[in-house]
DNA sequence: AGATATTTGTTCGTATGTATT
DNA sequence: TAATACATACGAACAAATATC
């Protein structure tokens, strides 16, 4: 109905009891129906008078939740992400050097704010991280490519939420800290001159120290976590034919 | 319920009745949890004796599904999706340069006999244009990195349902499938032969082809569309903060 | 092949919650 | 405050699917 009424975001479905005339079923049925569509974040609905079910954009945040399912068996590593990583933030920076403007800039500078000190705490260097982290998913949202900026947020937001890394992040590292917002400010000069090529190896580089620090880190949690908990060696592992890494999400 | 549980695919979930209990709510209600996991491909449902609510792997197909939602009123452009095969094609190629099998590669050379002649028919030139595009999505499905996997498959089922390539498919083009296959068959011998960086140049060069000439084509096309069907010019724009190119998914 | 038991799927009537006017 | 228009929830009965004997 609503492909063949070509509807659009805003628009309201037919009341319930109108479904259920249209569609000869019942009221269940419209219901469970309706979550499905609910679920899929293609409509939401209301109560109260004009309430009922409206075509939505779908939030960005309800489609990476849906994906980040799909991956929750599939035992991802820090390797797997920053293979991803390596590989599209640098265009993604490319592509922001053609286009930003001075609000964007600011909104990229503001974020930044959170982590331009040492942090005091091992809990403040925990936020660091993940505000670090953030910055990198307000790249995203600036993109003109609506599957570069996903992709890349959704990256970001892995690592924000993933077991490994989350463990990871109770480590200090005051590297990662220190080259990261060193990168990032380059970055975003780099991005304010309009200069893709230079934007783009800036990220190259950052992405590679990440990586390098990320999984050196992750080996020594790892190994830490496993002497801690070694029932988690014998966890049952993906079934299906043939992944060969750890590092269950 | 099922994280507390720590439940795996394959285990089942508690009979409606026993749900009914444990949560003290109606049917109903039950019913439309379910559908809610059933419809982010968490559970699937079966009937009769032995039946019930399954825990699955969710199925590539259904992730892709639910993610390509999301992009359907955004608007994607021949661009935006080669933007990223440009960068992800060929790090796959080079991954699976490491570790691909002879099974594998027999695999793969068999996807190709649909496609290693010239068509006789139009229709039959848009069934191997399908089929090329299924070639990379197997090669997708044999890599070890479950996210440069699902995205490669993603992109490339993209550009097999999306109504601007559909158009696009219906106007010959010999080219597309001679540099395709003669890339793809240099792809193969760089794989059996395990050599990544020969095959992640050859991927290179096959997609900055393949993008040349689908955005060529892309021009041609919506020229004929748009005069074809004039009305569709004033379609309405996907809302919120700009966007700034055509060609509506 | 057919009967039966088990489990999900659907319906209907009713009651409740919530937002608008 | 009250009336109205919606979604949301409940419960009992019935229908359909499927495994097992």
């Amino acid at each position: 109905m609503i492909r063949d009424h070509a509807m659009q975001p805003g628009e309201r479905l037919p009341q319930e009891p109108d479904l259920i005339g249209a569609f000869g079923v019942s009221k269940g049925t419209i219901r469970e129906a309706l979550k499905m569509l609910e679920t899929q974040g293609l409509i939401q609905m209301r109560t109260g008078p004009g309430g009922g079910a409206f075509i939505t954009d779908i939030p960005a945040a309800r489609a990476r939740a849906l994906v980040a399912n799909y991956f929750f068996f599939k035992g991802l590593s820090i390797s797997d992400i920053y293979d991803m990583r390596q590989a599209l933030e640098p265009e993604l920076a490319a592509e922001l050097a053609t286009h930003l403007g001075d609000d964007a800039l600011a909104v990229l500078n503001d974020a930044m704010v959170e982590y331009d000190h040492p942090p005091a705490t091992i809990e403040e260097e925990q936020r660091q991280r993940i505000a670090e982290l953030e910055f990198h998913e307000r790249l995203a949202e600036f993109s003109n490519n609506p599957l570069l900026g996903f992709t890349c947020g959704f990256l970001a937001a892995l690592l924000k939420d993933l077991a490994v890394c989350r463990r990871i992040y109770r480590y200090p590292n005051p590297q990662l800290r220190e080259r990261g917002f060193s990168y990032q400010t380059q970055l975003l000069e780099a991005l304010r001159a309009g200069d893709p090529e230079t934007a783009r190896s800036i990220m190259k580089a950052h992405m590679r120290a990440a990586r390098r620090m990320m999984t050196a880190q992750e080996a020594v949690v790892n190994r830490d976590f496993l002497q801690l908990a070694p029932e988690r060696k014998a966890a049952p592992r993906p079934a299906g034919p043939g992944r060969r890494r750890g590092h269950r999400g």
